[in-house]
DNA sequence: AGGAGATAGTTGTAGCGTCAAGTATTTGAT
DNA sequence: ATCAAATACTTGACGCTACAACTATCTCCT
């Protein structure tokens, strides 16, 4: 390793600080979410996208597609927040074999609740380290890099609306 | 949520694109260098690191803040590692408090045919995508972000280095 | 109509990471 | 010298994710 054949100096500081910030910010979120709102990251983003949907209903494959995740594993996320009365599954009537996942009212109500501090949590960490440019570039960058990552753009439900 | 009070719809629209490559960036190198080597992504960094140490020797809090981990998380990861024969741990000499965790011959040979594959998959993923400009900008944002994950800079014994 | 193959989702298992608790050693204050 | 606090690390238990196997339904070709 220390190869300059494989990656320059200027890529491998670039990479080595990608996986850093990979490594580190989920623990951020994660400990913010759990500590305020007794969620982790991922149910939280899960419940948001929910709550952005027409009717707060959406379907599994959807869902996932929203949240980056494979079925399976919404799946069982999805079982643990229907325990927990925060979303509920309904049949699909159109298609039999599709199942539909809702936000329930305790369910909305704890996004509400979760979200200013979840976005706190953003701005600080994120959000507010960087100029205004330095978020087009963030942007333009991770956009590329998803690109490879997802070609088909099949996991880019959440992404590709705002930009 | 759909909230532009929180962030405005550029924050948002990078915001999730980070999200989005946090949540697929780790499948993506775990599953190549799995396959091909069959080592986890924080294995091969661990052993990576190692190979790149005076004597490849590290104590584990300093190889510890050179992976982004937590002791514990470490201390696992190191047991299996030495159950495979990759690595050894040798009670230090100055502090006997401490552990040196040392690569193996035969773990340093795990590593070096594992590394080509794994950059040829960095450089696929992340490096080739982007412009020489995309990876400065890529440098400087993510040692901002950085800035606030870990102000101390103290997980940042491999990202420093090479900056 | 009938059947192969694709699609939608669930579930069990195994592996990894986090958290809390525990041991051993060192540092620093008195 | 002594003792409290800090440091370095390990371990066990629990929760979450990936993977593989499985069921049910739908699509499309003939």
């Amino acid at each position: 390793m220390t190869d300059a054949r494989w990656l320059s100096a200027e890529q491998l500081s670039a990479w080595k600080k990608l996986i850093a910030v990979v490594e580190l910010l989920p623990g951020t979120l994660e400990s913010q979410l759990q500590r305020d709102s007794g969620l982790s990251h991922f149910e939280y983003f899960t419940l948001a996208m929910l709550s952005e949907a027409p009717d707060r209903t959406l379907r599994m494959t959807t869902l996932a597609a929203h949240t980056n995740a494979t079925l399976a594993r919404l799946s069982h996320v999805v079982s643990r927040l229907e325990k927990r009365g925060l979303v509920r599954r309904e049949p699909c009537a159109e298609d039999r074999r599709a199942t539909n996942a809702v936000l329930t009212p305790v369910g909305w109500t704890t996004v509400v609740a979760a979200a200013p501090g979840h976005v706190g949590t953003v701005r600080e960490t994120v959000i507010d380290p960087l100029t205004a440019a330095d978020v087009a570039d963030l942007d333009r960058i991770m956009g590329r890099i998803l690109d490879v990552l997802d070609p088909s753009h099949v996991m880019r439900g959440a992404a590709q609306n705002d930009g």
